[in-house]
DNA sequence: GCAAATTAATGATTTATTCAAG
DNA sequence: CTTGAATAAATCATTAATTTGC
């Protein structure tokens, strides 16, 4: 809406190649300190945001595996093409065989392309998923506990609404029963209590 | 660890009393600034982060939602199978149907509980699934538009790591390619260069 | 009664999917 | 068609209920 700024990130030449580049050395989802560090990096290049950077990465993780999917699901169909080829050739008898198989993409396990680790200096203490099993056995997830907040809920230029968020004195919650239940209650009028 | 702290938030009655308020009055997914306000507010009744509202609505919605498919899902078993008793009542001669049918959960749909909106004041504008249609039609979903960036990403008594976070002075960054799209290259050698 | 063991709830993360801008 | 943005679904992990043997 606002001419200055278009709506959504574009980013720079200089901030993708950076961010492929870290990506390349295995960073997949850094946490809220690595996406400071790495948004003001990169801001030297061009306006950016810390969740540009999460979202980038959230999206080019995920478009990697779905990229991979898509390669090993094509391999295995014409993989199975050329099985079920060999079957027809050699047991062209047969018609109860469905000829309609589902193809079932990969679900998981498609995860680390396992570059072994390219030598550049981002050297904030990220772990990679080889070396998460050990360490600190007792809690092997601390390494993503942060966390993250962040606002834009209008342009950067609505002068309207400026009070410094006071905590309003509303919420009249004049709430009767502390743990009811039946909050769904109203619409399955079925008999069968079964639950 | 820490014995002060537990890991995660423990909600006290009254937060949990607002928040299921709230949640009956039709909130459903609050934005940065709702998540603020309501952290503001019930952070009078215990310790309480904004990503603890956020999930909360989160969890809180996802699970409605499962609820009500499972209980919608247990209703059209029995009614599937009372058809199916009438259907071998009235049709015993047919062997051919399945008798597998296949327990399609409503996947979607399943959204609104459409609560005509209770009268609490809690009045910061979140738009309504119902009316989110109208307004302004070009962009439908600006309403969320924000976003949450937060962490801490360490006990709140670690003294050490206390600097300020500056830019640090890595990111050698010598890709030679700025494109390279061969990322995943090396794992399909497969000749059928339909894409 | 009361801990240890199991199970159920639910807070916190990650992954998949969808929408829309360019 | 690519991809940033956002939400929903699935999953993990921890705390509370509860059961169970004593």
């Amino acid at each position: 809406m606002s001419p200055t700024g278009s709506s959504r990130w574009c980013p720079t030449p200089e901030q993708l190649m950076i961010l492929e580049e870290m990506y390349r050395g295995g960073l997949r989802t850094p946490n809220a300190t690595q996406i400071q560090q790495i948004t003001a990096h990169l801001s030297y290049y061009g306006k950016i945001e810390g969740k540009n950077v999460f979202y980038w990465f959230q999206n080019h993780k995920a478009r990697d595996r779905q990229k991979l999917r898509r390669k090993l699901s094509r391999q295995l169909m014409i993989q199975q093409q050329q099985q079920q080829f060999q079957q027809n050739h050699f047991l062209p008898q047969f018609p109860n065989c469905t000829t309609t198989p589902v193809w079932f993409l990969p679900q998981g396990g498609v995860e680390d392309v396992s570059r072994p680790m390219v030598s550049h200096s981002w050297n904030v203490d990220y772990h990679h998923p080889a070396e998460r099993c050990e360490a600190d056995k007792s809690t092997t997830r601390t390494y993503s506990r942060d966390w993250m907040m962040m606002m834009d809920h209008e342009g950067p230029t609505s002068p309207c609404c400026n009070r410094p968020l006071k905590t309003l004195e509303l919420f009249p919650i004049t709430a009767t029963s502390l743990k009811d239940e039946c909050t769904t209650s109203n619409h399955i009028p079925s008999s069968t209590s079964t639950n």
